[in-house]
DNA sequence: GTGAAAGCGCTAACAC
DNA sequence: GTGTTAGCGCTTTCAC
């Protein structure tokens, strides 16, 4: 329509030197009366980019998930990236075919900030493009990987309660409480705490595998029925758990934080509307979800980024009910 | 590899017929030693499509989102769709740049469960792929459209508080309550109740854009200063605007509901977190979400589906805040 | 400065 | 049943 070549086109598109005045802008004024996009199937078989990043989270109906991928999305897409968010929904098979898109060269990459596979498998995509971790980790794996001190997350929770005067600390985790597992790091982090008091872990007191507001629910009504073993406080993991043990623990006529302290973790915006309020180990969300997807498109431009782990640090927000 | 023609590869990937059994699965083989994946580029450069569903929402940080999308990519992904999300942050060029990825062909089609930009600019792009409102809509629009009845839902909600002996009704809207802005359904669903009592809008207690939970306190200190003409309850179309305003009007020493009742709305987790817990009207998300996505996987797959609007009716979850 | 032409990986029409 | 080939829209040499 401008009477150009498809080259001089492509030039202007890319912004290329060498094109004249007044052809660029002829070019231009007949791709804005022709309403042209470039179609980005055509540039990415070219062996371009396809500019998408995608995101691997367990739901997206989690808080902590949705904020996070709220903070990649927002810096993505200041940096001309989109984002596909895949829910892996703990399923082994869903992630794997998630994986496959690299090798479709559907997206440029991927961040990972939940694993189901093993890490032999995950490192064998890396070929196809790069992996981020975000706020999971391998032992001792060459992929990158941004994650919070977890670790320290639980030791400054339960340090915390200890520093109160509780003793019998029930201990909820997501994972299975196994050497290994998922949860790790807080693991050792509790383990480290109640050591240094010179207490040991009570088996009855260990919940696994929890996660929403039923199974906080669920833990209110088991503490209930401990009778003289109960427990005086609970470090849940979760502000969800810490908010339904709350709510049904109330139900029971067992007083927070007096009979039982809770500790939730995360601090999400339900913390502070449960009566009484959720004390927490607060993540930093933004700063976690800004220095992955800064590492993720500093790979993809191939330039280098440092990620500044001064930012990365966890911190008590103590409200009512520990 | 197998030693068949690229052709021969291709008919087996998709599926044809007229391949025999042997070569079929020399190439299977060849395949999977090859770890080969077809590019989904070329696919799409050839006029296939690119089995994305893009869906532009305000926030994914809002749970009502989060469960929709939630619901919508779980029967994408059993129908070998991928879903792109997009968030508009109301922002009427962002929109727009979400919109052109249909121009490109980046996606296949668009739900829009948000609205920015105005109709005939919508209206426009709807020549480069299917787009569906969801929960959203236009005047008299060739837009398929599927709608819960926020008017019978904001009826219902009234209603109920004036059937409880409330008549000084507060407000809330996430939009400007004018005559034809967002929320319109709602606003006359609440003109329609009121009037039915012989009561007026009184302009005070009208509360215009109100989202959040801070947003929620905000409403409660405005009441808690308005002495003698304070209302007797408060609708605030939103479960996080009603936790907001009922923590702080509990700081405030305001009794609810005995001194105001307060009526939530989407039937949020956290509704059942607060003390007292929060009266609400639910919306049916996953039928929401799950008709809208039919819909779009029947026009891309030009077959024909009749959604089902009985399922999509609002229901009244009546708890302790009203 | 600009244009002609090759080729990215795939599918489908056509030939055999 | 199988192979050959054109062409989807773009970028990038290579000529001029």
């Amino acid at each position: 329509m401008a009477g150009l070549s498809v080259s001089t086109v492509s030039r202007v598109i890319n912004n290329h030197k060498y094109v004249s005045e007044d052809k660029r802008e002829a070019i231009l004024k007949a791709m804005k009366e022709l309403n042209y996009q470039p179609s980005t199937a055509a540039r990415q078989l070219r062996g371009q980019s396809s500019q998408i990043i995608g995101i691997i989270v367990p739901r997206i109906t989690n808080p902590f998930f949705s904020y996070l991928v709220d903070e990649i999305q927002r810096i993505a897409y200041q940096n001309d990236f989109q984002i596909m968010i895949f829910q892996s929904n703990e399923d082994k098979a869903k992630e794997a075919s998630f994986l496959e898109l690299l090798v479709k060269k559907q997206i440029d990459g991927i961040i990972m900030c939940a694993i189901e596979n093993d890490q032999d498998f995950v490192e064998s995509f890396t070929r196809y493009g790069p992996i981020i971790l975000c706020n999971e980790s391998f032992e001792s794996s060459s992929i990158p990987t941004i994650i919070l001190d977890q670790m320290n997350g639980a030791y400054m929770g339960i340090k915390y309660l200890l520093d109160k005067g509780c003793r019998k600390i029930a201990y909820c985790t997501g994972g299975l409480f196994d050497e290994n597992g998922k949860d790790k790091s807080r693991n050792s982090g509790f383990h480290k705490a109640i050591t240094e008091y010179g207490l040991k872990v009570n088996p009855e007191w260990i919940f696994v595998d929890q996660h929403t507001i039923d199974d906080g629910k669920q833990i209110a009504r088991k503490i209930s029925e401990m009778g003289e073993h109960r427990p005086d406080a609970v470090f849940t993991g979760s502000d969800e758990v810490a908010a339904g043990l709350i709510v049904e623990a109330k139900r029971l006529g067992i007083a927070i934080p007096e009979e039982l302290s809770v500790m939730g973790f995360d601090d999400q915006p339900l913390a502070e509307l449960t009566t009484p309020a959720i004390t927490t180990v607060k993540q930093p969300i933004q700063e976690l979800g800004r220095e992955t997807v800064n590492l993720m498109l500093s790979i993809l431009q191939s330039s280098r980024y440092e990620p500044d782990r001064e930012k990365l640090k966890m911190t008590l927000v103590i409200r009512e009910s520990a």
